[in-house]
DNA sequence: CAACCGATCACCT
DNA sequence: GGTGATCGGTTGC
């Protein structure tokens, strides 16, 4: 599992720092909410808002570990999971947030400002106790401003995080 | 209305 | 390790 920090408008990295958009509306609404926004004329990012309503800031889903579900996430990644590179490819499936993005079959579209705690939604986070322990903090990755700021969070030695 | 640029990835060398 | 693809959102003219 590997996430990302996005403050509000004291943080320049934040698409919320230059204020509310259409685009980035959710950011500032009520926690728990997905963001997905479409990047590089490619790919997909899935996010949460986080703070209170009225107040920007979210979560960006960088990486995380697949469990289940792997064989559909190929699927929708356009990959196949054969025998010897076996591994890579599994840890290629999920490990950055385009790939992410795609294995979930997220996009802007179908997905963004969807209630994530709620269990009617198609579209939800749960704990499902997997242990989280511990917790490696370092700069965020992949941006061009504020880059000193330690607001990327990964599960210390897990396999299944993005490269640096 | 046009130009710019980005919270990336896959492929080539 | 380097770079091209690709296009929506935002900003500036």
């Amino acid at each position: 599992m590997e996430v990302e920090a996005y403050l509000g408008a004291d943080d320049p990295a934040a698409h919320s720092a230059s204020g509310r958009t259409l685009r980035n509306a959710v950011l500032f609404g009520p926690p728990g909410h997905s963001y997905v926004y479409f990047i590089y004329g490619n790919h997909f990012c899935f996010n949460v808002s986080c703070l209170p309503d009225g107040e920007a800031g979210g979560v960006l889903f960088r990486a995380l570990e697949p469990l289940t579900g792997i064989k559909e996430m190929a699927e929708a990644r356009g990959v196949s999971l054969n025998e010897g590179k076996a591994d890579s490819a599994l840890r290629k499936l999920t490990s950055g947030p385009g790939r992410l993005a795609e294995a979930f079959g997220i996009t802007r579209d179908r997905d963004n400002a969807k209630d994530l705690t709620d269990a009617r939604s198609d579209l939800t986070i749960v704990d499902d106790g997997f242990p989280s322990q511990p917790i490696e903090i370092t700069p965020r990755v992949g941006i061009t401003k504020a880059l000193d700021h330690p607001l990327r969070y990964i599960v210390a030695g897990n396999k299944f995080v993005s490269h640096r």
